[in-house]
DNA sequence: GGATAATAGCTGCCTAAGCAGTAATTGCCG
DNA sequence: CGGCAATTACTGCTTAGGCAGCTATTATCC
């Protein structure tokens, strides 16, 4: 039924889309964390920070659902930010379990100043492709997440489509 | 000098490469390591194990700059693999620092009945790309590879060209 | 040739992600 | 309305990767 896109007999890992995929997921934190923490943040601060900033999430479950990260490890991340004074969490009436995350001044003073020295690397990374490259990775990126989440998650992914 | 891929004020991060291949990365990986732990092994055994399969990795150094882990955790990957008689650790007489992998028939019959599995569930997951599609994923992700590569160490980036 | 640097692998320690279980709240369905 | 399932956030425990330091061996350079 499927194409067969590889052939056990000839199969190198080197080929893999999931091996360039972990390879390059690997470098792309290699040069990005050195430029969070420089300012002493960690990554996944900056994560929830930028998440916030987008409007992309308001609750942990959200940001947990969208980076793929556990929620154990968020909260600690949540605690570490709310200390810090950047965000603060909002119980509203509406649904009592669900804890809104909300950016104070500062923390959006701080995102805003982070987002840039990662959209200029960012950049930089990206000089040798074409529009069109990055377009059309971007969308072989997105129709690939998507196959993937539909194969481990039915529903969710036929929502978020 | 460099093309603006992303603008700062537009950017979202959810229409970034870092957070595309981020989440690559962790779908992948939530589909993979199941079909390899109903068998007994974890993912990065059976990497290890797919790299001297390949011919790819002779020494534990070769494969750390493969899949970029970390050096001590391999050491401990080793030893799990060869207290389970699937590797043996040869040192050759030529350089002494070096340690040489070397599958045992154990291994080698170990490795040729998982890579079979990933392989097919990686054609199934592909079956919605055209091969131009995937041709054209391979070559972009490749050519990132090199790039994030070459910005970390221009010398080993040369040398891999 | 000898001192110094570089490489390969290993070990111990630490942190942070993964996992399971819990409490509080809400949705669902008879 | 009432009882059961589902959802959300959080907490302890475990594990595995990241990091620094160590030893042995080899390469480099004066």
């Amino acid at each position: 039924m499927s194409k067969q896109h590889y052939d056990f007999a000839t199969y190198k890992t080197q080929q893999s889309v999931g091996y360039l995929v972990k390879r390059t997921h690997s470098l792309m934190l290699d040069i990005m964390e050195p430029i969070i923490e420089q300012h002493g943040f960690t990554f996944i601060q900056y994560v929830v920070l930028a998440a916030l900033r987008d409007g992309i999430a308001v609750n942990p479950k959200d940001i947990c659902s969208h980076y793929r990260h556990d929620s154990g490890a968020l909260t600690r991340v949540i605690d570490q930010l709310a200390e810090q004074g950047l965000l603060e969490r909002v119980r509203r009436d509406r649904d009592r379990r669900k804890v809104e995350l909300q950016l104070t001044d500062a923390g959006r003073k701080t995102i805003e100043f982070l987002l840039p020295l990662v959209v200029d690397k960012l950049n930089e990374l990206l000089s040798g492709f074409s529009k069109a490259e990055v377009q059309e990775l971007l969308r072989l990126l997105h129709k690939l997440n998507a196959t993937l989440l539909a194969h481990i998650e039915p529903a969710d992914a036929a929502a978020e489509a």
